[in-house]
DNA sequence: CTGTTAGCGCGTTCAC
DNA sequence: GTGAACGCGCTAACAG
């Protein structure tokens, strides 16, 4: 550690210059009772004066609390510049957990078995107050390990795979039935899902809805592959789904980089989006917008999202008993890449 | 904060177990003489069996850092999903700091002025041992407040506006001379630069060097406009340089999403890229592949940028008297969006 | 050489 | 309003 030349003002800093005990700044300075109102306001003074915060390391010494809620992102490095999720939800973590002077402790790792080796070294270290949880997997590991260090925690995710812990959800299977809907509307009779990796929940249930969906409606998913999210397996995925027999005149991709790939499969096939293919994506980002046709997109607002969680881990930490929520439905936005079924479909 | 049932294993707890005093311990578990290799190892061993890890809070406040590094990003909430730059910075600085037992406390704030109370604060609750300060600007004020607190950084930017500070900056002179000679190359007399906002210095730093290289080479800048950084205000700039006269032949933009909106504007006008206008963009991310027609671009290595910022601030953090490095230059990568000169140009 | 004891750093809190 | 103890790891001074 570099030495620093400047000294930290302290609480003992204080005690001398308004001539009071330790004890007594720490009192005026919490709004608690015991120092005359004279006094009170004299330390608070001095306090702005010379620029005095409390230590954080001393507060979480003391068992007072970290002010401080972790994060640990499971993806490649280089895969996390194109992925538009998770700088919008840091984004909305931040707005709330920053005005309550909170910090979020990031980490990202490829690695899976390292998430719960940062658990427990945040844990032991005494680095966080709690931990948000994204990418929620079936039977998850991390969720037993949170229960037994007792650590709060908010699961983002379906809650009923949370396993009893707080947990913040989207509405991924009222969005499904909305996309279903608007398909058949369009008279599609047989429609594809690029879906995501199995070991994730949303990816389950955004199956499940969908083949509800299409039940109720009497249409047919003739084709579900999974995918990694990536461009590439989007595209390949498509190319298969294009193989298949009967073909479906309609996909619903559970990403947008997926929906870019379908795009992509389709034209080198000369098959024109929407007029030959109806694409929507899931997960709407700038890049729908900017892509070429833009896609329609089941649109959610993924910073609202970040918000609700740090509502909920941040009342977590501080003792109350948040209950899960789910905030809004995403809704469809149409931007041209849905077109009613080809003639003799 | 929530009560938490389980204990976090202590160096008491080690010394009670293996019969020794915690100044044993504590000796035995820094590698320091004063213990047998015998009491040792058994330490060691207890150690690893309860999974004990030094209290991040109790070596704070001794002095001996936080193991945590500060950034705040200066952006408006929303844009950062698509701004591809932090991300890969971040995950490029978490590949470093995380070897090292280090964490990333992260700040969005859309609010300059935050910066500094940030900075302050972070210093005076003894939050961070180092920052990494990026969108360096002309005479930064932010330069200032770290002296002041004598608190480690290293800036991203060009060290000759760093003050002194260490700083990590990147060859963009050297990358604007290569664009401008492949430009040049190609037969294009009259070019156009949309610059990002004037006040940071990678800006002035870019124009300056594409002025001196065009002039060199005999060739003009007819067209230098400021953008924002985004698509909106890329189409309105490129739209202004569609008036001008003379109209140049191909603009170079300073980052991606600005030179999607300049092929949009161009095309609004029935000009395709790059028969008519060449477009190269500066800051390659995954957003110029996915763009119609993929976009050429001016490479770099962002994950590297925030690896070497990283290495040069834990040298820093630990003491050492980290030199400022400028990691490799930008190259153009060549998408297909430049051609030669219009016939008759 | 091997180990122990005591006190520090800083904010909080309990007994007086 | 005060003094002292506490939380946890580190280390200087000291004892066997």
């Amino acid at each position: 550690m570099a030495s620093r030349g400047v000294r930290r003002p302290t609480i003992a800093e204080i005690a001398e210059r308004t001539g009071v005990s330790a004890g007594a700044v720490s009192y005026a300075l919490n709004g608690r009772p015991g120092v005359s109102e004279e006094t009170r306001s004299r330390i608070l003074q001095v306090a702005r004066e010379i620029g005095w915060m409390p230590s954080a390391a001393a507060r979480a010494l003391r068992g007072g609390g970290t002010s401080t809620v972790g994060l640990v992102i499971t993806r490649e490095p280089a895969v996390l510049g194109i992925e538009p999720f998770f700088m919008a939800f840091v984004a909305g973590i931040e707005q709330v957990i920053s005005e309550e002077g909170y910090a979020l402790l990031l980490q990202v790792t490829a690695d899976p078995a390292r998430v719960l080796q940062t658990y427990r070294e945040w844990w032991s270290a005494n680095r966080v107050d709690g931990i948000f949880l994204t990418d929620l997997e079936r039977s998850d590991a991390r969720l037993g390990l949170l229960k037994e260090l007792e650590l709060p925690a908010v699961v983002v995710g379906d809650p009923a795979f949370a396993e009893g812990l707080c947990a913040v959800g989207s509405d991924d299977a009222g969005a499904a039935r909305a996309a279903v809907a608007k398909l058949a509307d369009l008279g599609h009779r047989r429609i594809a899902h690029l879906a995501g990796p199995d070991r994730f929940v949303h990816t389950r249930v955004r199956s499940e809805a969908i083949g509800a969906a299409a039940r109720e409606l009497g249409i047919e998913v003739v084709c579900e592959i999974h995918t990694d999210y990536s461009l590439d397996s989007g595209a390949r995925a498509c190319d298969r789904m294009l193989d298949a027999q009967p073909r479906a005149t309609a996909i619903i991709c559970d990403n947008d980089l997926t929906a870019v790939g379908a795009v992509r499969a389709a034209r080198s096939r000369d098959l024109q989006v929407p007029r030959d293919l109806s694409v929507l994506a899931w997960d709407d980002s700038p890049l729908c917008q900017l892509a070429e046709p833009p896609l329609s997109a089941l649109s959610r607002d993924v910073s609202a999202y970040g918000v609700a969680a740090a509502r909920a881990l941040l009342d977590l930490v501080k003792g109350g008993d948040a209950v899960g929520l789910t905030p809004s439905t995403a809704t469809l936005v149409d931007r041209g890449s849905l077109a009613q079924v080809p003639a003799g479909n």
